[in-house]
DNA sequence: AAAGCCCATATTGTTGACAATATTAGAGGT
DNA sequence: ACCTCTAATATTGTCAACAATATGGGCTTT
C-alpha cells in the first residue's frame, strides 16, 4: 500500500484512528468522489463500525479541509475549484521555497547523499512503464518530503505538509498526466539538489519556487474546463 | 469579547461549536496552561455538557494543534517549546511574506484606503495607555489579517491564518510585552502599506519579512529561559 | 397552475451506559 | 529497602437509543 511514507507509520490504535485513515484514503484517491455526500450511518455500517468512531474521524477531517459539512445538514467531500488549487499552490510555493532555503541551511552531507540515491532510483524507475505512475505521486512526494525534513522545520512537516499534500494529490487525480513530465520534473529535481548540496540558499529557494510554479502551470493546463459562475 | 475579528463570527449552532471556541479562548488566552492534561468528565462537567461534543471540539483542537493526545492515554494542552515558536515564526515569515507580495498585486483602492485608516486608528489607540494592550493583541492581528485578505488567498486566510495565529498568540503569552515595540511596530506596518500602496509587490514581501522576524527577535529575547534537555 | 405552508421522513446532534485500556497503589518476594 | 508483579481504579474508546433539526413531497390556497 506504501502510503506510510507521508502518513508516518500511523499506529491506528483506535478505530477512529484507523477509520480516519481509511477515509482519507478514499477522498484523496477519489475513490470518494469531490463533492459527494457522506451518510453517517451508511458509511458505519459500510466499514463495520458504530457511528462514534466514525463521527470523530469525519471531524477530523474537516480539520484537514478535506470535508466540509453545515450543521444538521450533513458533510461533503469538499470540491475543488480552479481557484482553491490555485491558492493551494501559491501556498505550497512559498512553504516549499522556504524548505529548500533552510535546508540548503541545515542538510547534512549523509543526507544529501541520500538524496542523490533517491534521484538516481527515480531515474531508473521512469525508465520502467510503471515506474512512470509510481514517481508521479509518491516518488515525486518522497523527494519534497526529504526537503521539508532536512529543513529542520519540524512543525512544517508534521501539521502543514501532510495536509497540504493531501490536497495537491487531489488537484493531481483530477488533472491528466503528461507523459514527459516526469523527466523533466527529475531534471529540476538535480538542480534543486544541486543548489541545496553547495549550500546555496537563495538559488534552493528560487528553484525550488519555479519548480512549483511550473508543475501549477502544467496541472492547471490538464485541468477540465470549469463552468464559471 | 471582541475576539470574532480572527475567527468569522462563529454560528455556533451546535453545542460542540461552542464548546470548540470555548476550550480554544481558554488554551489560547493561558486559562488552560500549556501542558496541563485534558480530563474528559471533569471538563464536560465544568460546562455542563455530554462528553460526546467535547471529544468532538478535542479532536478538532487537535487538528489545530491545539492539543496533543495519545491513545487511551488521555489529551493535554500543547506545550510550546521555544524551538517550535522558532518554527512557527519561520513558517508565518514565509506566508506573510507571500500574503504581502500578493496584496501589493491585487489590493485595491477601497482596501488601500481602509488600512491607512486602521493604522492612524492604531496611532491614536497606542496614545492610550490601555490601547497599548489592545495594538499588542487584536489590533495587531488586524492588520496582518487585512493584508491577508487583500492577498485575495481566501485558502491561506480561512485555513492557515487562523491556526497559525492562535498559536502566535499563545507565544505572545507565554512572552512578556516591552513597552517601546507597539510604536515600533507601528512605523513598520506603515512602511509596508506604503509599499502595497504602491504595488510594489517585492518590496513588500521583503518589509513584512523583515517586519516577522524582527518580532520574533524581540519575543524570542523576553522567553523565559529554558531547561535544554 | 403556481406558490407557499405543513407534515412525514431522513439525517444529524446529543446523551448515558458499557467495554477496553492505561495508570496507580499495594502486596509480596529478593 | 527496592524492585516486580498484580489487582483496583480512573480514564478513554465504543456503542446504541433518544432528541433536535433539516429535507422533500403533498396539500391547500390564490
Amino acid at each position: 500500500m506504501r502510503n506510510n511514507v507521508i502518513s508516518k507509520s500511523g499506529e491506528q490504535s483506535t478505530i477512529a484512528d484507523r477509520t480516519y485513515e481509511q477515509l482519507k484514503n478514499a477522498i484523496v484517491s477519489g475513490v470518494l468522489a469531490q463533492g459527494s455526500k457522506i451518510v453517517e450511518e451508511d458509511l458505519a455500517r459500510q466499514y463495520g463500525i458504530s457511528r462514534g468512531p466514525l463521527r470523530e474521524a469525519i471531524h477530523r477531517l474537516k480539520g484537514s479541509n478535506l470535508i466540509v459539512s453545515i450543521p444538521h445538514a450533513g458533510s461533503r467531500v469538499v470540491t475543488l475549484t480552479q481557484q482553491m488549487m490555485l491558492e493551494i499552490y501559491e501556498v505550497r510555493e512559498s512553504l516549499e521555497g522556504m524548505s529548500a532555503r533552510l535546508a540548503a541551511e541545515k542538510i547534512t552531507e549523509p543526507q544529501i547523499s541520500d538524496l542523490w540515491k533517491l534521484l538516481n532510483e527515480h531515474e531508473q524507475a521512469i525508465a520502467q512503464t510503471d515506474g512512470k505512475n509510481y514517481f508521479q505521486n509518491e516518488g515525486n512526494f518522497d523527494f519534497h518530503f526529504r526537503i521539508a525534513e532536512a529543513s529542520g522545520n519540524q512543525w512544517l512537516l508534521d501539521h502543514l505538509y501532510i495536509e497540504l499534500y493531501q490536497l495537491v494529490r487531489m488537484c493531481r487525480q483530477q488533472s491528466a498526466q503528461t507523459p514527459e513530465r516526469p523527466a523533466k520534473a527529475l531534471n529540476e529535481h538535480r538542480q534543486i539538489l544541486e543548489a541545496i548540496s553547495q549550500h546555496d540558499a537563495e538559488l534552493a529557494e528560487i528553484l525550488m519556487r519555479r519548480h512549483i510554479s511550473g508543475s501549477w502551470k502544467i496541472v492547471k493546463q490538464l485541468l477540465p474546463k470549469e463552468n464559471h459562475e
